[in-house]
RNA sequence: GGGCCGGUAGCUCAACGGUAGAGCAAGUGACUCUUAAUCACUAGGUUGGGGGUUCGAGUCCCCCCCGGCUCACCA
């Protein structure tokens, strides 16, 4: 079975699924694979008729620890601060740092298809009180916690610390707080100017009730946390949490030893290496998710983080290959070969259910979409830099008649790709590039025929200049003929010419989409240009006089 | 050092334990309004190395080598 089924098969009863993700700043495409791993199991969990619920959380209490996007004053202020309580640095309305950055990448998840049931933030939870049992808990079994940490994650606990983060009364950190001597009802807490590196307490001290939002529970513990209040019972995860004595480890012994509770099914997933290493949000130009939204639509996107296994890595290297383009044509592949059609090369196991999970809606006609005529991403790439093109006319002559309305949706969204693609990451082969200011040095190549060929267009095209693509066309073939030049070496002439290049674009509305006086004047200079130039016995011969 | 993933054609990758394949690149050929198109063909491999299980191993087990990511301080 697929991966995806073969875990829904090995669980009995209602299911809860959960994730939850700290929002400290952009979140580049990688970041994606969770929330996709997630659908694709309740979609599995569904289609076996369990009953599933989907919930994805921010964890937007933890401390401000990423400085790179706040201002150099705001710094010392605002490091270590809840992401909840730190403002908008981008100034666009929302109500906080964690809102913003956590509402662009939810946005994303409703265009790819995923429809949490619930979306909780752990701002508005710590409030409301239900987690104070659980704070409760953590501070009566510290002890518990502390060998844990020590057993497990081989964290050693200075004596007498307490399992729960104050946020500072005075100046509002969460990060730079100690707690100690849990009474039943408060602890003493103390903010450490030099606890942490990345951020500066204040130094105030004194008692307070950990409750109400008052104090939250540190990281691995309110993971477990989560999942007593939650009751989740799958929970994937990223491998940097996954690894041995990692975080899942630790909350994992956290969940059973502290709250009595079996931790949830875990699904480790692997990442998405950019060109061979992790993705950086920092560097990777291009590698933001919203971004990378507008190149790769929903269901090659879905399709890029299903095929694999989730503990597969991903090596995805968009950056001047055809990796974009492949994963197009390797969807169109599947999508043939579920439509009953004959694909060359091996099928990945089980098309037809990577194909259904690739599609946006879980409920929709899959054998209608998959027999859908899909235009080449590479074609489209191609017909997106021919001046004057008229694409869904192109389009539809391919396919043979006109197109269905969401035919032409599917072609939008690829024209649209393809433009961004060609804008941001295509390699220059994939570039159409009208040599303007000098003839290409390919012209040099050239034999003399294929020369005078081009010679003798530009008279014939003087003489009766051609108007649209269709006459150049025409006019193409005619001089070809007349001069007994084979077809195939006419146009690598005029490929060379112009495109410097051995292949090109339907030629003729090339041609119609420049300057007419420069096509004349370039054909002139391409047919005398590689005389000179070439080596032999024959003497140089100007095509003019 | 621990964990995870990988090493298969020049490149990118595929192959429920059952004859090692595809795309791109390369080469050859066909094609007179088809031109990075289409079609046909060719070439390219000791599946990182060594053991083991099996009628049969790229696939499963063990040991190495190489590469990548990740954890080990904090969340």
């Amino acid at each position: 079975m697929f991966w995806a089924d073969d875990l829904a098969a090995s669980v009995d009863g209602p299911q809860v699924v959960n994730d939850s993700k700290t929002p400290s700043g952009t979140v580049h495409v990688g970041s994606l694979r969770g929330p996709v791993v997630l659908d694709v199991i309740v979609r599995a969990l569904r289609d076996r008729g369990i009953a599933t619920t989907l919930l994805y959380g921010v964890d937007d209490l933890d401390p401000m620890d990423a400085q790179a996007l706040l201002t150099p004053d705001a710094v010392e202020r605002e490091m270590g601060r809840p992401l909840a309580h730190v403002p908008d640095t981008a100034g666009d309305c929302h109500a906080s740092y964690a809102r913003h950055f956590a509402g662009i990448f939810i946005e994303t998840f409703a265009g790819l298809g995923i429809h949490p049931d619930r979306y909780y933030w752990m701002s508005d939870i710590y409030p409301t009180g239900e987690m104070d049992p659980l704070i409760r808990t953590a501070l009566d079994r510290a002890q518990v916690v502390r060998d844990v940490l020590l057993r497990v994650g081989h964290v050693e606990r200075p004596d007498g610390w307490l399992p729960v983060h104050v946020i500072c009364p005075a100046c509002g950190k969460v990060g730079t707080t100690i707690a100690r001597d849990w009474d039943g009802h408060t602890v003493a807490y103390a903010c450490i100017p030099d606890y942490v590196e990345w951020a500066r307490g204040c130094g105030a001290s004194g008692r307070v009730a950990p409750f109400g939002g008052a104090a939250k529970l540190p990281w691995n513990l309110e993971w477990a946390a989560q999942w007593s209040l939650l009751g989740v019972t799958i929970e994937p995860c990223g491998k940097d949490l996954a690894t041995a004595g990692g975080s899942r480890d630790r909350s994992d012994a956290l969940a059973r030893e502290v709250f009595d509770r079996e931790p949830p099914l875990n699904v480790p997933y692997e990442f998405l290496n950019i060109g061979g290493r992790k993705m950086s949000t920092s560097k990777g130009r291009g590698a933001a998710a919203h971004l990378m939204a507008q190149v790769l639509p929903p269901e090659p996107l879905r399709f890029l983080f299903l095929r694999p296994r989730p503990n597969q890595a991903i090596e995805f290297d968009p950056e001047g290959t055809d990796a974009i383009p492949r994963i197009f044509d390797e969807v169109d592949r599947i999508a043939a070969a579920v439509a009953g059609r004959e694909v060359k090369g091996e099928l990945p196991p089980f098309p037809e259910r990577l194909y259904a999970l690739a599609q946006l809606d879980p409920g929709a006609d899959h054998a209608a979409s998959a027999a859908a005529y899909r235009p080449a991403f590479g074609h489209l790439a191609l017909l997106a830099q021919i001046p004057g093109v008229d694409t869904a006319a192109r389009v539809a002559a391919e396919k043979g008649g006109p197109l269905t309305p969401s035919e032409e949706l599917v072609l939008a969204e690829r024209l649209r790709a393809a433009r961004v693609w060609l804008d941001a990451y295509a390699p220059e082969s994939a570039r159409l590039a009208v040599h303007i200011d000098a003839v290409p040095e390919r012209v040099g190549d050239l034999t003399e025929d294929e020369r005078s060929f081009l010679s003798a267009l530009a008279v014939a095209a003087e003489v009766d200049p051609p108007g649209s693509g269709d006459e150049w066309q025409a006019l193409l073939f005619r001089v070809a003929r007349d001069r007994d030049l084979p077809a195939g070496r006419a146009f690598a002439a005029l490929y060379a010419a112009f495109l410097g290049r051995a292949n090109g674009p339907r030629a003729g509305w090339l041609l119609a989409g420049l300057d007419a006086r420069f096509v004349l004047a370039r054909l002139r200079d391409a047919g005398a240009a590689g005389v000179a130039e070439l080596p032999g016995p024959t003497p140089a011969m100007g095509a003019s006089s």
